[in-house]
RNA sequence: GGCGAGGUAGCUCAGUUGGUUAGAGCACAGGAUUCAUAACCCUGAGGUCCCGGGUUCAAAUCCCGGUCUCGCUACCA
């Protein structure tokens, strides 16, 4: 494997219009983070981008909830969101945002050339206009009822309820957020990406070149988005906050986020570049630039399908490797920050690492905890149990145990110097198999960690590679226990020799300290340094290149006095902690409901538009009872009821299979719409709409009269 | 339903192109030890490799069918 001459390493810009958890830091950051420390550890040319994502239609919207604006709230984020990866020892080399001049221009170039090459293809077609307003409506700024679920404050492009992805067409009732009105259809013109033309290429490219270095879910998701046929994708939207369309005759147009937004990979590098005297050019257009972009699994088609695209055809390399990460889960729930249901990095860093028994330590231990369950290669589990088990049970007794017995011995036994290491005493070991028997043994057996891990890292199995760095303190653990310095101390009043068999133990356990350093400095970077200051070294004995090395720490240098790496994780905390996400749960669960309740207007402006009493009288509803019940086949939600209405017997359709059973609705009385137009779905004909009540957390009730009565009753 | 990824010890995961008796860590049981944050070290027990077929001298691994979990997608009048 030829190695390439610089590298650049992205990391999915997080949206600024909130805090992030820890399933965000598992996913891309840290990854990321341990993959640049160690090219950098190797003194590779290596530059490691991120930054805000600023744009996008969610920010605006929030920014009139709550009362404030756009700018407001990334201003109040993005300083946030930066100083958190800090504290938990991300190092960007730059943490740039969207927003900022330098991007825009960017951003607008690159438009601008796809634009005149001819590889955008302009549409024109009827969107939701307010007339009020005066605007075109972004698909965020269309409310309406939720044709999935029924869910009445569904925005355009998704409904936040059952999370349901939608086009503003779908939604029912369509109402503007800006004025309250109904919008009307009105044409426009936007630019699109067609990714239809270069199907071929990705075909090639990631199917062919790719299919065995990338990851196989990555692989496989890309391959069905192909194979599912690419169309040409809107690359602006009617909206005012982003990037406006650089074309005259646009105005009121932005860059749709997603098109701008990995541009912004691009505008930070150029930051960089400026920052540091700096040439940005040859990391986004020479081939021998090596280019890994870190993200998380919701992220593969626009770092593997989009952006590639976009790369391409304005003249940049493409990406060497895309290793997404797939989710990591909470206590047995998808994490999730509306619902409380999360760990919020800003709420760790304050609650363990801010804390008077907190420090650099305990982001450490994060790191660690959360690299070693690390979403690889299938989902994964958080639990705060499984932390402190990770954390006791390998960071602190085989890791800092080890250092920490190492130093104390050396205090006592070695005078508090690196003790000298007797060569003939070497030379007269025993051959043995187990590494762990011998000085010369040890040596080889940091060699051979050193390489494995080395291997490991190239190929982003993080999680692995930091297993051998624990297995490596775990032999440091066999070593001492088999050589029994502490035994051997007995005997010198005899044997005065034996200070000879002390020292190159110590010798050698304080050397293989000094290695596993080097080799830990990419996972527990705050730890590593913790131990150079304990060994009197520079940062410089960090160097990969060292690791290997048995002379690293000079014979009859004093070091310091032994300094405690890690501190338990207790019972009661992780009992606080899971409490707290409770609390959480329950504070957001009221807060939303207070919500509701406290903003009564918005809520009355989203009633569908008024209707007199005829439009009334037009709905026949009748009580019904239903007596058969039975899935339909190739549906997940449907299911199909014979319904009897006194004079007749229909067939009604209805998207309730994942709440009720079959069997356990048949003989249930129900309100029918039965005078609503027949229609076909999955190839039956609905004849009728059963009427379902929803409570917050989305469970279905049936509506019904308080008593049974005769089937085919009337409603009114 | 379609597509993609997964299903291996109580838990978290390895298992390279098929090849002795399927591995590791944690947890568990027993032992040893005291230099160390009651930490370390040794030993042990623990598996129908999701189920059923097939190919092969040989299958956790390859093929077919089924099933469960997760994601995308379709279905929700």
């Amino acid at each position: 494997m030829n190695t390439p001459k610089r590298y650049l390493i992205t990391a999915a810009l997080p949206y600024a219009n909130g805090l992030k958890h820890i399933g965000h830091l598992a996913g891309a950051y840290l990854p990321a983070d341990i993959y640049v420390r160690y090219l950098k550890a190797q003194q590779r040319d290596v530059v490691f981008v991120c930054g805000s994502d600023e744009h996008g239609t969610a920010i605006p919207i929030q920014a009139t909830k709550e009362g404030t604006t756009a700018q407001a709230i990334i201003d109040k984020y993005h300083p946030i969101i930066e100083q958190n990866f800090k504290d938990l020892g991300i190092a960007f080399d730059i943490y740039h945002r969207t927003s900022d001049p330098l991007h825009h221009e960017t951003a607008s170039a690159f438009f601008k050339n796809l634009e005149a090459k001819g590889d955008l293809e302009t549409k024109t077609s009827e969107q939701y206009f307010d007339e009020a307003a005066n605007t075109f409506l972004a698909d965020r700024y269309i409310k309406g009822t939720c044709p999935s679920c029924g869910h009445k404050e569904a925005y355009g492009d998704q409904c936040e309820k059952c999370g349901k992805t939608l086009s503003p067409e779908e939604l029912i009732n369509p109402v503007s957020t800006l004025s309250g009105q109904a919008p009307i259809k009105k044409e426009t013109t936007h630019w699109y990406l067609p990714l239809n033309r270069h199907e071929d290429f990705l075909r090639e490219w990631i199917l062919k070149e790719h299919a065995n270095d990338w990851r196989p879910a990555v692989v496989g998701q890309c391959k069905s988005w192909i194979d599912g046929g690419l169309q040409p994708r809107a690359v602006t939207r009617d909206l005012d906050w982003g990037i406006k369309v650089p074309v005259k005759g646009s105005e009121g147009k932005v860059l749709y986020v997603w098109f701008d937004a990995p541009i912004g990979y691009i505008s930070a590098t150029k930051q960089w570049a400026l920052n540091n005297n700096k040439d940005w050019s040859p990391y986004w257009n020479d081939k021998d630039t090596k280019l890994v972009h870190f993200i998380g699994k919701d992220n593969i088609v626009f770092h593997c399908i989009i952006f590639p695209v976009m790369l391409k055809l304005n003249g940049h390399i493409l990406p060497e490797n895309v290793p997404a990460n797939e989710f990591m889960n909470l206590e047995g729930d998808k994490m999730s920050t509306s619902r409380g249901w999360s760990i919020e990095m800003d709420d760790y860093i304050n609650k363990w690492i801010k804390k008077e028994n907190g420090g650099d330590g305990l982001a450490d231990s994060l790191r660690f905890y959360l690299t070693s369950i690390a979403p690889e290669s299938k989902d994964s589990e958080f639990t705060w149990k499984g932390f402190q088990e990770s954390v006791n049970g390998e960071l602190v007794s085989i890791f800092a145990n080890f250092v920490n017995r190492t130093w104390v011995l050396m205090h006592k036994l070695c005078n508090g110097k690196v003790p000298p290491f007797h060569t003939e005493l070497i030379a007269a070991e025993a051959v043995s198999d187990n590494a762990t028997d011998s000085f010369k043994g040890m040596i080889d057996a940091v060699k051979e960690s050193k390489e494995r891990i080395t291997h490991l890292l190239e190929q982003y199995k993080f999680r692995e590679a930091q297993f051998e760095l624990i297995d490596l303190a775990r032999k440091g653990n066999q070593y001492m226990q088999k050589q029994e310095p502490w035994i051997v101390a007995k005997t010198l009043d005899q044997n005065p020799d034996a200070q000879k068999i002390i020292d190159n133990t110590m010798h050698c356990c304080l050397q293989l300290c000094a290695n596993l350093a080097i080799l830990a400095q990419p996972f527990i970077p705050f730890t590593a340094k913790k131990m150079c200051y304990m060994m009197k070294v520079v940062d410089k004995m960090l160097e990969w290149e060292n690791a290997g090395k048995f002379d690293l720490l000079k014979v009859g240098y004093t070091l310091r006095a032994p300094e405690l790496l890690f501190r338990k994780i207790e019972n009661e905390e992780i009992e606080a902690e899971l409490a707290q996400l409770q609390a959480n749960v329950a504070a957001k669960k009221t807060t939303m409901e207070n919500t509701t309740a406290t903003t009564e207007p918005t809520k009355d402006n989203s009633l569908k538009p008024e209707i007199v009493f005829d439009d009334f009288g037009k709905i026949d509803l009748r009580v019904g009872t239903i007596i058969e019940a039975k899935k339909v086949e190739k549906a997940d939600k449907l299911l199909e009821l014979l319904v009897d209405l006194g004079f007749e017997q229909r067939t009604i359709l209805s998207g309730i299979a994942m709440h009720f059973k079959p069997e356990e609705i048949v003989g249930k009385q129900v309100t029918i719409v039965a005078n609503l137009a027949p229609r076909k779905m999955r190839g039956i004909e609905s004849k009728g709409m059963i009427l379902m009540a929803e409570d917050a957390a989305g469970k279905l009730y049936f509506v019904q009269p308080s008593e049974a009565i005769a089937a085919g009753s009337t409603i009114a």
